[in-house]
DNA sequence: CGGATCTCAGATACACTGACATAA
DNA sequence: CTTATGTCAGTGTATCTGAGATCC
C-alpha cells in the first residue's frame, strides 16, 4: 500500500504497525511455546493471584469462551492448576503454578526483547512520547466516556 | 488487562489502539456495505487505474488468493469491471466504474471521520507527532534492511 | 425465579499456504 | 521448460455470538 491516501493515515499507520508488533510478539512467544492469550493469563494470575475464570476472564480481556481452551492448555502443561471452589461449586479456582512463575519469566524476557527490536527506529525519548501518545489514545476509548460526559 | 506489565508497553499499545481503530474504520465502510479489501482495491484503482489482478494485489498488499473474492463482491455490486486482457488472455484488467468512484467518495468520508473519532484526545500537533513517529516505525520494518544496512 | 459460571459450537475478518490449469 | 496469472480449497489467529448445563 504505497498510496497517497494511506500514507499518512492514523488509523492505516496502527493497524500496520500492530500488524508488525503482534507477529514478532507471537514469534517471540512461540519460540518458548506460548501464545498472547497464555501470556495475558499468566500475567494476570501472577499480578492478582488465584481467580476464577470469569474474574480472570475480566481482568485479561479474553472472552470466557476462549479462556476455556486457553486454561486447558495451560493447565496440559502445569502451569498453571484449575481446582473446583468449594464455597461455590460453578466456580474454578485458577492458580499460577511455579513452573508457570519461570514460564512467564521467559515470557517477560522475550517480550522485553522485542519492544526494542519493534522501536529500533526511534531513540529513547521518541519512544516514550509515542507510548504516551499511544496510551491516550487508548484511554480515551475505554474511559467509557469519551464524549460529552 | 490493567495490569502493571501491559500498561506501558509498546506492542500491547499498539495492538490494542489499533484494535480500536480496525473496529471503527470496519463499522463506519459496513455502514455502506464495505470493508476493508474493498476500499484498498478501490483505492489502488483510483489512484493507479487499471491493472491486472496480479497488480493489484502487490499494489494493495492483498493477498491474490484473497482478491479473487474481493473482485468478485465487488463486481457483483458493479463497482469495478473485470474484462480479459486481449493482450495477455492470462490476465483479467480490473476497472473501476463511476459507481465505484462514488462509492470510494462515500467510503473516504468515513475513514476521514474516524480518524477525527480516533484521535479525538490528540491536540493536532500530538496527531502529527504520532502519525510520523507510526510513519518511522513502520517504514523501519518494511524499508527491508531494518538493521545492519 | 433471576443471574452467574463454565463449556462448546460456530461465525467473522484478515492474513497466509498449497495446489492446479492455463497461457506467456 | 520456466515463469506468471488467476482460481479454489484450506489453515491459523484473535475476537465475538449464541446456546446450553449447572449451580447460587
Amino acid at each position: 500500500m504505497a498510496t497517497a491516501r494511506f500514507a499518512n493515515m492514523p488509523s492505516w499507520l496502527m493497524t500496520q504497525t500492530a500488524q508488525h508488533a503482534h507477529r514478532l510478539v507471537a514469534d517471540g512467544l512461540a519460540a518458548v511455546g506460548a501464545r498472547g492469550y497464555h501470556y495475558r493469563a499468566l500475567t494476570c494470575l501472577d499480578e492478582f493471584g488465584p481467580a476464577s475464570q470469569a474474574d480472570l476472564g475480566r481482568r485479561s480481556g479474553i472472552h470466557l469462551s476462549d479462556l476455556v481452551a486457553t486454561i486447558n492448555e495451560l493447565a496440559d502443561q502445569q502451569l498453571v492448576e484449575r481446582a473446583p471452589d468449594p464455597a461455590d461449586r460453578r466456580r474454578n479456582i485458577i492458580t499460577i503454578t511455579p513452573a508457570g512463575r519461570r514460564q512467564l519469566r521467559r515470557l517477560d524476557k522475550q517480550v522485553t526483547r522485542i519492544q526494542d527490536e519493534l522501536l529500533g527506529a526511534l531513540s529513547p525519548d521518541e519512544r516514550d512520547q509515542l507510548t504516551r501518545l499511544l496510551r491516550r489514545v487508548l484511554d480515551h476509548h475505554t474511559d467509557a466516556g469519551s464524549s460529552t460526559p
